[in-house]
DNA sequence: CTGGGGACGGGGCCC
DNA sequence: CGGGCCCCGTCCCCA
């Protein structure tokens, strides 16, 4: 019995020695594997960011060697993807953390080529990063002491550390700014990008970069600014963004999200030069919409918009607007940009914008096109070309806005003259051929082709044509009602619907049904009652023709008006 | 309740 | 700048 017992016993110690030694043995193996996994993973490692760096530079050089190329024809649109291009360009050592903060030096309005771009690289490798940028608010910014700060924030970590980091981290100092605290008014971004890699922000393909460059819509103001889309090109080369604007580059344009929120408009000049003066297309008291408006405009909200520039008297006559919404550039080898803006955040009049630039880079790079288009047709004809020149801005933006509406083909290319000019009407709108006497009736009539509507109310925001239009619907706010019925007390606003008023006192019925003999006072009426003769009312009557949809009604109307069933 | 007509308000476009 | 005409939408009333 004690012999057994001490063999059992002998067995365990046995057993444990063994289990002890094949642990052992284990873990040596686990660690020599868990050496090797994290030699090769910083092999891994290492080698993706010199990946990385060699596709931002093949990136970079494709396209700064194209938009080099657009900067040279004068590409407004294409300076800025360069400008914007290079402040990603000068980061790239940088870019292959997963976490960094842009720290905009303070005192300064824009980013400029020669500013550093202070880098506060972390070592946080989270998916989601939260760009903010803030800047000061209208007062701070027309004082000149306007700070941007625009950060990217790891989830998880603490903001504050953030903050601190990025101003404490690098110079020269910058003045952050809580972001709760605040209650001022202020301009605040802040947008959310699902990946944050590098190659999130600059995804690079086999021949395809595409950047998409989120501009927000500019308001180029000034009668001396021209909107020659060359000469703003030019200035805006050694003019970046203001903090009023935006230029912001996106990976993954399908799942961006972008909230902007405003509270105040401001104006801002970038620098010293005058003509990178830009505002805000929102006014605080003409404009209480924030951006997610401002991204999905209908036509109403365009008109809205505009209609706060015009009656901020911002613009005179011959102001501007220059409106370039989101774009995306595809940059395919050594081919010519396209410039696609997203339709599904454009109202009508941004739309034409789109058109507007493809249209203008087609006449550029196709040859063909550039022979029979309007464009040089109209450069070409003395006088068209003296009415609407380059010396008029603002007949050189109705200009392009012509080229580019959407019937410009049959009436321009196609070269039918339907009325033509004449002596005494020698000025010539180039879309329906029209004649009139002046070039101002010219730009009247031709806001019918380009939806400029300069013109707006102070107490709503419609906006007109004409001034006389809006002095007309400014009754509508006033309660005037001018015309007076002689036979009644009724008052209208419109002369003319005094006029159809008084077919009730006088019997007139001027509008008579081809179908039977109903008679209206209205065309309107008329208009509706025709729809009885549709075959959307197959009951007819046989005394009078009248038609009804249901045979009970017919039954109605014979027993009532005819006395029969 | 529905269809139809009368009437008015507002805006677009042209002259 | 104003007038005129037109269109569209809407409201009201009646059958």
């Amino acid at each position: 019995m004690v012999f057994h017992t001490q063999i059992a016993s002998i067995m365990e110690v046995l057993a444990n020695a063994a289990v002890a030694e094949i642990c052992k043995v284990v873990d040596d193996d686990y660690a020599v594997f868990r050496l090797e996994m994290s030699q090769s993973q910083k092999e891994n490692r290492t080698l993706r960011r010199k990946l990385q760096l060699l596709e931002l530079k093949v990136v970079r050089e494709r396209a700064e060697r194209t938009i080099r190329d657009r900067v040279r024809a004068s590409r407004p649109c294409s300076v800025k993807i360069l400008d914007q291009y290079r402040g990603m360009a000068r980061a790239e050592g940088h870019l292959a953390g997963g976490h960094m903060s842009f720290v905009k030096p303070v005192g300064h309005h824009a980013w400029r080529d020669d500013q550093p771009i202070a880098i506060d690289e972390g070592s946080g490798t989270s998916t989601q990063h939260v760009i903010v940028i803030e800047s000061a608010d209208a007062e701070a910014a027309g004082s000149g002491g306007s700070s941007l700060v625009k950060q990217e924030r790891t989830e998880g970590e603490d903001p504050r550390d953030i903050q601190t980091r990025a101003a404490a981290g690098v110079a020269p100092p910058v003045a952050t700014e809580d972001l709760t605290a605040s209650p001022q008014p202020r301009t605040r971004r802040s947008i959310t990008e699902v990946s944050g890699m590098l190659d999130a922000v600059l995804k690079s393909e086999t021949d395809t970069e595409t950047l998409t460059v989120m501009h927000r819509r500019l308001l180029h103001t000034g009668s001396d600014h021209r909107s020659d889309p060359e000469i703003l090109g030019l200035r805006r080369l050694g003019c970046p963004p203001a903090p009023g604007l935006e230029y912001l580059l996106y990976g993954n344009p399908n799942t961006r999200t972008v909230h902007s929120h405003r509270d105040s408009g401001y104006a801002l000049e970038t620098g010293n030069d005058p003509s990178c003066s830009y505002t805000t297309e929102m006014d605080p008291g003409n404009m209480p919409l924030g951006l997610e408006t401002q991204t999905d405009l209908s036509r109403g909200d365009w008109n809205r918009y505009s209609s706060s520039v015009y009656s901020e008297g911002c613009l005179d006559k011959k102001g501007e607007v220059i409106v370039v919404d989101e774009v995306t550039v595809k940059v395919e080898g050594d081919a010519p940009l396209t410039w696609n803006v997203d339709e599904t955040h454009l109202g009508e009049g941004l739309s034409q914008d789109r058109a507007l630039l493809d249209y203008r880079e087609s006449l550029e790079t196709n040859p063909n096109i550039e022979t029979h288009s309007p464009l040089h047709a109209l450069r070409d004809r003395d006088l068209v070309s003296t009415s609407m020149g380059p010396s008029d801005s603002h007949g050189r933006i109705l200009f392009d806005q012509v080229l580019n509406s959407k019937d410009q083909g049959a009436q321009v290319l196609g070269g039918g003259a339907t009325s033509g000019g004449s002596k005494d009407k020698p000025f010539l709108c180039m879309l329906c051929n029209k004649g009139f006497s002046c070039l101002q009736k010219v730009e009247i009539h031709q806001r019918v082709h380009t939806g400029v509507k300069p013109f707006s109310c102070t107490q709503c925001h419609m906006r007109f044509t004409e001034a006389g239009k809006l002095k007309r619907h400014q009754r509508v706010h006033t309660g005037e009602k001018p015309f007076s019925c002689t036979q009644c007390q009724m008052c209208f606003a419109q002369a003319g619907h005094l006029k159809r008023h008084q077919r009730v006192h006088t019997g007139e019925k001027p509008y008579s049904c081809p179908q039977c003999h109903m008679r209206f006072t209205q065309a309107g009426n008329l208009k509706m009652h025709l729809k009885v003769h549709t075959g959307e009312r197959p009951f007819a009557c046989t005394h009078c023709g009248k038609r009804f949809s249901e045979r009970s009604y017919l039954r109605i109307h014979q027993l009532k008006k005819h006395s029969t069933l």
